[in-house]
DNA sequence: CTGTTAAATGAATATTATTCAGTTTTATGT
DNA sequence: ACATAAAACTGAATAATATTCATTTAACAG
């Protein structure tokens, strides 16, 4: 039974709350604020990181920096169940395509797209979706503005 | 005219391209990467931080650690568009609620929730959703299983 | 108890971050 | 084109951090 595939104790929450915040918070840092030895934490979050507890660091970039002022959400519903997991693939290897998610309840993919404008929308619909097959059909919401993004867990105090 | 707020050169879009990757990158191996001196690669990224072209440096934690098996997005219709903005705000500060998105259209927003399983979300439908002036009602959609979920920006060979 | 394993410490060493003076490059106004 | 000012880069010196590892401590099963 691997029902705690991932024990972690009080300190490997603290660990992941700080680098979850900052990730480029420095050992001696982390081992000060927890009142331990930096090799200690070295220790822990490498273990973290070989438990794929932790996934990745990664800077977020101002959209806006890179001339990228649209984000949509697109429903797409595909053909059937079977054969189209391939579709769910294909969409993830789209570089515009942020999040790809399989949904329940109408046959489909709920995906997360960044583009320039709303040309680059067109064009990523029109040269990239439609090569897919399986797709019957797309519907697509357009976002005016974002108030929260942050994608940050919420870090219980205690786990079993 | 702010036309070109964030005018970033060649190097500048490296850096990203890196950090993005892994925001763990020390100056040291992406001065060795970009054939240039580490002082002057710590000053780009500062700079990069104040122009706020890098947000922010976070670590990307595995939400199957945290036993928050459950992915959402939830569509919240509102009242209408006067004194709504209050609405969004009020969303994203429910700590399970990751994404807040003004969407055109229909008057409202689409969150995106991350629960511990489905008690968790009704839960939250319950005791936060239900206590926000404004929504009209909300219509959810369960995710299956992700795809893909890096969100990392298209980083472009060159910019004006 | 005793042996075994996992985790932490603390010191030594390697590597990196950071500062800064001096130089080069770039941009700009004349 | 030229002079000048501002911005960016280099390289060396110093401060700080990462990393390794032998030893100690803690946890625990038999």
């Amino acid at each position: 039974m691997a029902k705690l595939e991932y024990s972690l104790d009080q300190i490997d929450l603290q660990i992941l709350r700080i680098m979850q915040d900052n990730a480029r918070t420095n050992n001696a840092d982390i081992a000060r604020e927890l009142g331990m030895a930096p090799s200690a934490i070295l220790e822990r979050v490498k273990k973290l990181e070989q438990k794929n507890v932790i996934l990745q660091y990664n800077a977020r970039i101002n959209p806006a920096a890179l001339d990228q002022k649209m984000l949509s959400f697109i429903f797409i519903k595909t053909q059937d169940i079977i054969g189209v997991q391939k579709v769910g693939l294909l969409l993830a290897e789209v570089p515009d395509v942020l999040e790809v998610h399989d949904i329940a309840g109408e046959d489909g993919y709920l995906i997360k797209v960044r583009t320039n404008d709303s040309a680059g929308l067109v064009d990523l619909m029109r040269n990239s979706l439609s090569k897919i097959e399986g797709i019957i059909s797309t519907r697509t919401t357009i976002v005016l503005e974002t108030v929260k993004e942050d994608n940050k867990l919420v870090i219980p105090s205690k786990e079993a």
